[in-house]
DNA sequence: CACCCTCTCCACCTTTTGGGGGAGGTCAGA
DNA sequence: TCTGACCTCCCCCAAAAGGTGGAGAGGGTG
């Protein structure tokens, strides 16, 4: 049986969908909520499985509430069983679901979605998966294929590279010096001086710093997930 | 009328899914292939909305041929109206699920998709949205809010710095000398300097290879859209 | 075998970079 | 008005980086 808390400030919206899952046999809604801050307390105290969350709410928005929501259970990680939140809106500006995904959200998807989707939504969410609305999904995939797609020509250009000049090429998008590397590759500096050479002479470079543009940009070196504690 | 084109090797499985969707009376299969060149052909010939694609075939694989398809159109642009392609496989790894997206492809969906399921993503696409299999959604918004999420409290470093310390940090990021910057900011190389050494030691980085990669990392520079003609 | 590529290292040199001061100017706010 | 933050520029100096040329060792290939 799956647990289900709505949240929206419109106490007839809510009972709408509520209404709606409740219909389901496999989904029990177990608690309701007005704003962001009856939220999270409700979320403590009901532990659901699934959160339905509009955004607009007094007092605090439901994209905070559902950061904290989940941080906390990020914190808890052992006590609390993963508990996941679907963003349910009328609006969809991009920021609103950049921030929903940065919180956490494994879905996204508009009020007009027709019952049975949400129902599916729902169900899908519980079991692992997202659900985007279309049209989101859709910009999701174009920012991404823009990510991807530049490295293209770009990344061919690294098959002039030998190995061990690949190697040194993402220790220097690393941020580490010559001697850093040298200790890294447990090689002498100079031979270090001679791949690095080799490196921005082959990709047409003029310096490590360029290279370390180059390595972001072709995708081998990609931001997030590195410690910038250098 | 919606003009849907189906690729796959096995002619059973073509079949299969062309009766599905045949049956639907929006929905109209107009052409076939087994193999991408097959496809390719079939798709100048028949024009279809729709296509949906499989990924290992003998000839071509799927993932070329979509991105050959959808590069002719780039091209010919004015003339064949827009089609899209839907990835339908079996199998969803993470390399197929990239190049896919690269290749331009607004839909993966896995083959044990129910038939209904699979008549609403033809239809969603159609529509100009974009269908995921929830997994990949999943898959894709983490990627997502990795890319988001690191940048928070290293963006927060950058407001120690001052606006011309930003400036001079982009243009560090773009892989400028400090002549090249002196020049581009209209500055003395000497003041450029100056700048340099502040920003390095505010954000206790070291030299400028760091600053790159700091500039990546927290979003003040981003892969992607950059020429790297140095 | 000779040949080529790669990896390893060395020496010498020039340029760039980064750190340490100092100094004058503007401009906002206490 | 004075202080502090910011931008601008200067000098000197040490360290790092980058270019050039050379050289030996190992591994493949024709």
């Amino acid at each position: 049986m799956l647990r289900v808390m709505v949240v929206d400030d419109q106490a007839l919206v809510r009972r709408g969908f509520a209404l709606v899952l409740d219909n389901e046999p496999d989904i029990e809604v177990v608690a309701e909520a007005g704003t962001g801050v009856e939220a999270i307390e409700a979320a403590r105290v009901h532990q659901p499985d699934i959160i339905l969350m509009d955004i607009r709410m007094p007092e605090m928005d439901g994209l905070e509430a559902t950061a904290r929501i989940l941080q906390t259970q990020e914190r808890a990680e052992a006590g609390d069983k993963a508990c996941r939140v679907i963003i349910l809106t009328t609006f969809d500006p991009d920021e609103y679901v950049f921030r929903a995904l940065q919180a956490g959200a494994s879905g996204f998807v508009l009020k007009d979605i027709p019952p049975e989707a949400l129902v599916e939504a729902v169900r899908t969410v519980a079991d692992g998966g997202a659900m985007l609305a279309p049209g989101i999904t859709q910009r999701l995939i174009s920012q991404f294929a823009q990510k991807l797609g530049t490295g293209r020509n770009l990344a061919e250009r690294l098959d002039r590279l030998t190995t061990r000049e690949r190697e040194v090429l993402a220790a220097i998008a690393d941020g580490k010096s010559n001697a850093e590397i040298a200790e890294a590759l447990f090689i002498g500096a100079a031979t270090v001086k001679t791949h690095v050479s080799s490196v921005l002479s082959k990709l047409g470079l003029r310096d490590r710093a360029q290279a370390v543009v180059f390595a972001y940009e072709c995708g081998l070196a990609t931001a997030g997930g590195r410690d910038v504690g250098f």
